[in-house]
DNA sequence: GCCAGAATGCAAAAAAATCTCGATTTTGGG
DNA sequence: CCCAAAATCGAGATTTTTTTGCATTCTGGC
Protein backbone atom coordinates (compact mmCIF):
# COMPACT_ATOMS: atom_id res chain seq x y z
CA UNK A 1 0.00 0.00 0.00
CA UNK A 2 1.61 3.30 -1.00
CA UNK A 3 0.97 6.90 -0.08
CA UNK A 4 -2.23 8.81 -0.08
CA UNK A 5 -0.61 10.78 -3.01
CA UNK A 6 -2.31 14.47 -2.02
CA UNK A 7 -3.52 16.25 -5.32
CA UNK A 8 -0.82 17.93 -7.39
CA UNK A 9 1.73 18.18 -4.56
CA UNK A 10 4.90 16.52 -5.59
CA UNK A 11 7.90 15.59 -3.23
CA UNK A 12 9.03 18.79 -3.50
CA UNK A 13 5.53 20.55 -1.98
CA UNK A 14 5.77 18.56 0.50
CA UNK A 15 9.09 19.13 1.68
CA UNK A 16 8.25 22.86 1.74
CA UNK A 17 5.36 22.55 3.31
CA UNK A 18 6.95 20.70 6.70
CA UNK A 19 9.15 23.44 6.82
CA UNK A 20 7.02 26.40 6.41
CA UNK A 21 4.73 25.00 8.61
CA UNK A 22 6.94 24.89 11.60
CA UNK A 23 8.18 28.55 10.49
CA UNK A 24 7.72 30.42 7.45
CA UNK A 25 10.36 32.56 8.03
CA UNK A 26 12.68 30.98 6.15
CA UNK A 27 14.09 32.16 3.79
CA UNK A 28 13.15 30.68 -0.06
CA UNK A 29 16.97 30.43 -0.34
CA UNK A 30 17.35 28.14 2.63
CA UNK A 31 14.03 26.38 1.63
CA UNK A 32 16.17 25.74 -2.16
CA UNK A 33 18.99 24.38 -0.62
CA UNK A 34 17.15 22.20 1.77
CA UNK A 35 14.50 21.01 -1.42
CA UNK A 36 17.24 21.22 -3.90
CA UNK A 37 15.86 23.00 -6.01
CA UNK A 38 16.13 27.16 -6.70
CA UNK A 39 14.83 30.17 -4.65
CA UNK A 40 12.90 31.03 -7.90
CA UNK A 41 11.54 27.19 -8.26
CA UNK A 42 10.50 27.47 -4.69
CA UNK A 43 8.97 31.09 -4.66
CA UNK A 44 6.75 29.24 -7.43
CA UNK A 45 5.56 26.73 -5.36
CA UNK A 46 4.79 28.50 -2.46
CA UNK A 47 3.03 31.06 -4.56
CA UNK A 48 0.89 28.16 -6.17
CA UNK A 49 -0.08 26.64 -2.94
CA UNK A 50 -1.25 29.66 -1.19
CA UNK A 51 -3.47 30.68 -4.16
CA UNK A 52 -4.78 26.99 -4.56
CA UNK A 53 -5.61 26.95 -0.96
CA UNK A 54 -3.30 24.10 0.74
CA UNK A 55 -1.70 26.71 2.57
CA UNK A 56 -4.62 28.18 3.83
CA UNK A 57 -2.63 31.04 5.98
CA UNK A 58 0.65 32.55 7.35
CA UNK A 59 0.45 33.38 11.42
CA UNK A 60 2.69 34.61 14.02
CA UNK A 61 1.56 32.63 17.23
CA UNK A 62 1.10 34.46 20.20
CA UNK A 63 1.64 33.19 23.71
CA UNK A 64 -2.04 33.90 25.31
CA UNK A 65 -0.82 33.88 28.85
CA UNK A 66 1.47 36.99 27.42
CA UNK A 67 -1.55 38.59 26.79
CA UNK A 68 -3.42 38.53 29.47
CA UNK A 69 -5.71 35.10 28.60
CA UNK A 70 -3.64 32.64 31.31
CA UNK A 71 -6.55 30.65 30.75
CA UNK A 72 -7.58 27.77 28.35
CA UNK A 73 -11.12 25.93 28.11
CA UNK A 74 -12.22 23.24 26.55
CA UNK A 75 -15.83 22.84 25.98
CA UNK A 76 -18.00 20.37 25.01
CA UNK A 77 -21.51 21.94 24.11
CA UNK A 78 -24.66 19.37 23.40
CA UNK A 79 -27.71 21.51 21.65
CA UNK A 80 -31.38 20.64 21.86
CA UNK A 81 -32.68 20.78 18.81
CA UNK A 82 -30.41 19.69 15.84
CA UNK A 83 -32.82 21.98 13.45
CA UNK A 84 -30.52 22.88 10.50
CA UNK A 85 -31.26 27.16 11.17
CA UNK A 86 -30.67 26.21 14.84
CA UNK A 87 -27.18 24.92 14.74
CA UNK A 88 -26.14 27.74 11.87
CA UNK A 89 -27.16 30.08 14.38
CA UNK A 90 -25.36 28.55 16.72
CA UNK A 91 -22.03 28.11 14.82
CA UNK A 92 -22.07 31.73 13.84
CA UNK A 93 -22.21 32.94 17.31
CA UNK A 94 -19.45 30.51 18.66
CA UNK A 95 -17.03 31.04 15.15
CA UNK A 96 -17.88 35.24 15.95
CA UNK A 97 -16.68 35.25 19.54
CA UNK A 98 -13.07 36.41 20.40
CA UNK A 99 -12.56 34.14 23.18
CA UNK A 100 -13.33 31.44 20.85
CA UNK A 101 -10.06 30.00 19.54
CA UNK A 102 -11.49 26.70 17.81
CA UNK A 103 -15.09 25.48 17.19
CA UNK A 104 -15.61 21.99 15.90
CA UNK A 105 -19.23 20.47 15.05
CA UNK A 106 -18.82 17.15 15.82
CA UNK A 107 -20.67 13.32 16.26
CA UNK A 108 -21.77 11.64 19.41
CA UNK A 109 -22.33 12.73 22.77
CA UNK A 110 -21.64 16.35 22.17
CA UNK A 111 -22.50 18.19 19.51
CA UNK A 112 -19.72 21.39 19.40
CA UNK A 113 -16.32 21.37 21.01
CA UNK A 114 -14.77 24.50 21.69
CA UNK A 115 -11.50 26.07 22.50
CA UNK A 116 -11.67 28.99 24.08
CA UNK A 117 -9.09 31.37 26.34
CA UNK A 118 -10.01 33.85 28.66
CA UNK A 119 -8.32 35.98 31.33
CA UNK A 120 -10.43 35.16 34.72
CA UNK A 121 -13.10 32.57 35.49
CA UNK A 122 -15.11 35.50 35.92
CA UNK A 123 -14.83 36.10 31.91
CA UNK A 124 -15.60 32.25 31.44
CA UNK A 125 -18.76 32.64 33.68
CA UNK A 126 -19.81 35.91 31.31
CA UNK A 127 -18.91 33.89 27.96
CA UNK A 128 -21.28 30.57 29.53
CA UNK A 129 -23.96 33.71 29.76
CA UNK A 130 -23.23 35.00 26.47
CA UNK A 131 -22.88 31.91 24.31
CA UNK A 132 -24.84 29.10 26.12
CA UNK A 133 -27.86 29.96 28.41
CA UNK A 134 -28.41 32.88 26.12
CA UNK A 135 -29.02 30.67 23.43
CA UNK A 136 -32.06 28.37 24.30
CA UNK A 137 -30.80 25.57 21.63
CA UNK A 138 -27.99 24.64 24.02
CA UNK A 139 -29.41 21.38 26.34
CA UNK A 140 -26.46 21.53 28.50
CA UNK A 141 -22.52 22.23 28.44
CA UNK A 142 -19.28 20.22 30.02
CA UNK A 143 -16.53 22.46 31.09
CA UNK A 144 -12.56 20.94 31.02
CA UNK A 145 -10.46 23.21 32.42
CA UNK A 146 -6.79 23.01 30.47
CA UNK A 147 -4.05 22.12 33.29
CA UNK A 148 -1.25 22.10 31.02
CA UNK A 149 -1.29 22.64 26.91
CA UNK A 150 0.94 20.18 26.06
CA UNK A 151 1.31 20.49 22.13
CA UNK A 152 -0.48 23.17 20.85
CA UNK A 153 -0.09 24.00 17.03
CA UNK A 154 -1.90 23.27 13.64
CA UNK A 155 0.79 21.43 12.25
CA UNK A 156 -0.38 18.81 9.76
CA UNK A 157 1.20 15.25 9.49
CA UNK A 158 2.16 15.37 5.91
CA UNK A 159 2.25 12.02 3.42
CA UNK A 160 5.86 10.23 3.42
CA UNK A 161 8.02 12.26 1.05
CA UNK A 162 8.80 8.67 -0.96
CA UNK A 163 11.82 8.89 -2.60
CA UNK A 164 11.91 7.10 -6.21
CA UNK A 165 9.34 6.25 -8.33
CA UNK A 166 11.84 4.44 -11.11
CA UNK B 1 -12.72 48.47 35.44
CA UNK B 2 -9.74 49.12 32.80
CA UNK B 3 -7.82 46.33 30.58
CA UNK B 4 -5.80 43.53 32.04
CA UNK B 5 -2.36 45.64 30.70
CA UNK B 6 -0.03 42.73 29.39
CA UNK B 7 2.94 42.65 31.10
CA UNK B 8 5.19 44.81 29.49
CA UNK B 9 3.12 45.02 25.81
CA UNK B 10 1.92 48.95 24.98
CA UNK B 11 -0.43 49.56 22.50
CA UNK B 12 1.57 49.79 19.65
CA UNK B 13 2.34 46.29 20.53
CA UNK B 14 -0.71 45.22 20.56
CA UNK B 15 -1.60 46.27 17.41
CA UNK B 16 0.73 44.68 15.72
CA UNK B 17 0.11 41.50 17.08
CA UNK B 18 -3.51 41.81 16.40
CA UNK B 19 -2.50 41.62 12.71
CA UNK B 20 0.47 39.81 12.78
CA UNK B 21 -1.53 37.01 14.39
CA UNK B 22 -4.06 37.09 11.39
CA UNK B 23 -0.85 37.61 8.65
CA UNK B 24 2.76 37.68 9.32
CA UNK B 25 3.58 38.74 5.52
CA UNK B 26 2.43 42.01 6.14
CA UNK B 27 5.27 43.92 5.35
CA UNK B 28 6.51 46.08 8.28
CA UNK B 29 6.31 48.87 6.07
CA UNK B 30 2.41 48.62 5.99
CA UNK B 31 2.11 47.42 9.93
CA UNK B 32 4.02 50.84 10.59
CA UNK B 33 1.43 53.26 8.35
CA UNK B 34 -1.44 51.05 10.20
CA UNK B 35 -0.14 52.08 13.66
CA UNK B 36 2.08 55.47 13.26
CA UNK B 37 5.21 54.00 13.50
CA UNK B 38 8.36 53.76 11.60
CA UNK B 39 9.10 50.71 9.81
CA UNK B 40 12.15 49.98 11.91
CA UNK B 41 10.49 50.77 15.24
CA UNK B 42 8.29 48.10 13.93
CA UNK B 43 10.63 45.52 13.47
CA UNK B 44 12.59 46.38 16.52
CA UNK B 45 8.84 45.57 18.51
CA UNK B 46 8.61 42.36 16.66
CA UNK B 47 11.57 41.24 17.35
CA UNK B 48 11.79 42.05 21.15
CA UNK B 49 8.16 40.65 21.08
CA UNK B 50 9.73 37.12 19.47
CA UNK B 51 12.59 36.99 21.95
CA UNK B 52 11.06 37.22 24.98
CA UNK B 53 8.22 35.02 23.80
CA UNK B 54 5.40 36.47 22.93
CA UNK B 55 5.84 35.31 19.71
CA UNK B 56 6.17 31.81 20.08
CA UNK B 57 6.49 31.29 16.11
CA UNK B 58 5.49 31.92 12.73
CA UNK B 59 3.75 29.17 10.68
CA UNK B 60 2.21 28.74 7.53
CA UNK B 61 -1.30 27.00 8.04
CA UNK B 62 -1.90 23.69 6.06
CA UNK B 63 -5.47 22.25 4.86
CA UNK B 64 -5.21 18.92 6.31
CA UNK B 65 -7.41 17.48 3.64
CA UNK B 66 -5.37 18.73 1.06
CA UNK B 67 -2.76 16.80 2.19
CA UNK B 68 -4.34 13.42 2.25
CA UNK B 69 -5.88 14.02 6.16
CA UNK B 70 -9.21 14.80 5.75
CA UNK B 71 -10.87 13.51 8.69
CA UNK B 72 -10.09 15.04 12.31
CA UNK B 73 -11.04 13.61 15.50
CA UNK B 74 -11.69 14.65 19.08
CA UNK B 75 -10.17 12.39 21.75
CA UNK B 76 -10.96 12.45 25.34
CA UNK B 77 -8.60 9.87 27.24
CA UNK B 78 -8.99 9.38 30.57
CA UNK B 79 -6.08 7.61 32.45
CA UNK B 80 -6.16 5.00 35.15
CA UNK B 81 -3.67 6.29 37.64
CA UNK B 82 -2.56 9.98 38.04
CA UNK B 83 1.07 9.02 39.34
CA UNK B 84 3.13 11.53 38.27
CA UNK B 85 5.80 9.52 35.77
CA UNK B 86 2.72 7.20 34.22
CA UNK B 87 1.31 10.95 33.69
CA UNK B 88 4.54 12.07 31.99
CA UNK B 89 5.21 9.31 29.90
CA UNK B 90 1.61 9.55 28.65
CA UNK B 91 2.33 13.18 27.35
CA UNK B 92 5.41 12.66 25.83
CA UNK B 93 3.51 9.60 23.39
CA UNK B 94 0.72 11.73 22.66
CA UNK B 95 2.72 15.08 21.84
CA UNK B 96 5.52 13.24 19.94
CA UNK B 97 2.78 11.97 17.95
CA UNK B 98 2.34 13.26 14.23
CA UNK B 99 -1.43 12.42 13.82
CA UNK B 100 -1.74 14.46 17.15
CA UNK B 101 -1.87 18.42 16.38
CA UNK B 102 -3.23 19.23 19.77
CA UNK B 103 -3.29 18.06 23.40
CA UNK B 104 -4.59 19.47 26.50
CA UNK B 105 -4.33 18.08 29.98
CA UNK B 106 -7.28 19.01 32.09
CA UNK B 107 -9.56 18.92 34.83
CA UNK B 108 -12.70 17.15 34.82
CA UNK B 109 -13.80 14.22 33.88
CA UNK B 110 -11.45 13.69 31.21
CA UNK B 111 -7.61 13.57 31.77
CA UNK B 112 -6.65 14.72 28.46
CA UNK B 113 -8.02 16.08 25.02
CA UNK B 114 -6.25 15.30 22.08
CA UNK B 115 -7.29 16.53 18.14
CA UNK B 116 -5.96 14.61 15.76
CA UNK B 117 -5.73 14.57 11.86
CA UNK B 118 -5.84 11.19 9.92
CA UNK B 119 -6.25 10.20 6.51
CA UNK B 120 -8.64 7.45 7.36
CA UNK B 121 -10.70 5.57 9.90
CA UNK B 122 -8.01 2.75 9.33
CA UNK B 123 -5.26 4.69 9.90
CA UNK B 124 -7.42 6.48 13.55
CA UNK B 125 -8.26 2.61 14.48
CA UNK B 126 -4.39 2.53 14.13
CA UNK B 127 -3.43 5.41 16.52
CA UNK B 128 -6.09 3.85 19.43
CA UNK B 129 -3.76 0.69 19.21
CA UNK B 130 -0.40 2.92 19.57
CA UNK B 131 -1.46 5.50 21.78
CA UNK B 132 -4.83 3.90 23.99
CA UNK B 133 -4.29 0.16 23.54
CA UNK B 134 -1.14 -0.16 24.09
CA UNK B 135 -0.70 2.03 27.22
CA UNK B 136 -1.99 0.77 30.05
CA UNK B 137 -2.76 3.17 32.05
CA UNK B 138 -5.39 4.13 29.51
CA UNK B 139 -8.77 3.59 30.69
CA UNK B 140 -10.87 4.71 28.76
CA UNK B 141 -11.70 7.05 25.44
CA UNK B 142 -14.45 8.99 23.81
CA UNK B 143 -13.99 9.75 20.03
CA UNK B 144 -15.98 12.58 18.43
CA UNK B 145 -15.51 12.79 14.52
CA UNK B 146 -15.72 16.25 13.26
CA UNK B 147 -18.11 17.21 11.08
CA UNK B 148 -17.65 20.81 10.36
CA UNK B 149 -14.02 22.66 11.47
CA UNK B 150 -16.11 25.68 12.35
CA UNK B 151 -13.51 28.06 13.30
CA UNK B 152 -9.75 26.64 13.78
CA UNK B 153 -6.67 28.86 14.15
CA UNK B 154 -4.41 29.98 16.98
CA UNK B 155 -5.51 33.38 17.09
CA UNK B 156 -6.11 35.10 20.74
CA UNK B 157 -8.34 37.94 21.71
CA UNK B 158 -6.40 40.58 22.66
CA UNK B 159 -6.93 43.10 25.31
CA UNK B 160 -8.38 46.45 24.28
CA UNK B 161 -6.13 48.64 22.37
CA UNK B 162 -7.38 51.74 24.85
CA UNK B 163 -7.74 54.56 23.16
CA UNK B 164 -6.01 57.51 25.05
CA UNK B 165 -4.37 58.36 28.23
CA UNK B 166 -4.39 61.89 28.34
C1' DG C 1 13.57 71.22 35.89
C1' DC C 2 17.22 67.95 34.98
C1' DC C 3 19.15 63.75 33.72
C1' DA C 4 19.64 58.90 32.34
C1' DG C 5 17.58 55.16 29.96
C1' DA C 6 14.66 53.85 26.41
C1' DA C 7 12.42 54.43 22.12
C1' DT C 8 12.02 56.86 17.88
C1' DG C 9 12.78 58.30 12.92
C1' DC C 10 15.74 58.59 9.11
C1' DA C 11 18.88 56.90 5.88
C1' DA C 12 22.14 53.58 4.29
C1' DA C 13 23.50 48.75 3.87
C1' DA C 14 22.34 43.97 3.60
C1' DA C 15 19.20 40.48 2.56
C1' DA C 16 15.15 38.64 0.61
C1' DA C 17 11.41 38.55 -2.48
C1' DT C 18 9.84 39.10 -7.10
C1' DC C 19 10.23 39.22 -12.00
C1' DT C 20 12.20 38.12 -16.69
C1' DC C 21 13.89 35.16 -20.05
C1' DG C 22 16.07 31.61 -22.45
C1' DA C 23 17.05 26.66 -21.64
C1' DT C 24 15.51 22.26 -20.00
C1' DT C 25 12.26 18.94 -18.73
C1' DT C 26 7.83 16.89 -18.67
C1' DT C 27 3.56 15.54 -20.89
C1' DG C 28 0.30 13.79 -24.14
C1' DG C 29 -0.89 12.65 -28.92
C1' DG C 30 0.09 10.37 -32.85
C1' DC D 1 9.07 5.83 -30.14
C1' DC D 2 8.99 10.58 -31.51
C1' DC D 3 7.61 15.12 -31.56
C1' DA D 4 5.44 19.44 -30.31
C1' DA D 5 3.10 21.94 -26.67
C1' DA D 6 3.13 23.03 -22.01
C1' DA D 7 5.21 23.35 -17.79
C1' DT D 8 9.26 24.02 -14.95
C1' DC D 9 13.68 25.27 -14.17
C1' DG D 10 17.98 28.21 -13.02
C1' DA D 11 20.46 32.41 -13.35
C1' DG D 12 20.60 37.01 -13.19
C1' DA D 13 18.25 41.83 -12.95
C1' DT D 14 15.05 44.50 -10.29
C1' DT D 15 12.24 45.77 -6.58
C1' DT D 16 11.03 45.43 -1.91
C1' DT D 17 11.86 44.34 2.71
C1' DT D 18 14.70 43.74 6.59
C1' DT D 19 18.34 45.25 9.36
C1' DT D 20 21.66 48.49 11.35
C1' DG D 21 23.95 52.97 12.88
C1' DC D 22 23.21 57.32 14.63
C1' DA D 23 21.30 61.64 16.15
C1' DT D 24 17.02 63.11 18.22
C1' DT D 25 12.98 62.76 21.00
C1' DC D 26 10.30 60.94 24.55
C1' DT D 27 9.75 59.22 29.64
C1' DG D 28 10.01 58.75 34.46
C1' DG D 29 12.44 59.42 38.74
C1' DC D 30 14.53 62.60 41.53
Amino acid sequence: MPEPAPEGLDRFDLAILAILQRDNTVPHRVLGERVNLSAAAVHRRVRRMEESGVIIGNFAAVDPARVGQPITIVVEVQVESERLDLLDAAKRSFAADLAVQQCYYVTGEADFVLIVTVASMADYDALTRRLFFENHNVKRFRTLVVMDRIKAGLAVQLPDQNPERI
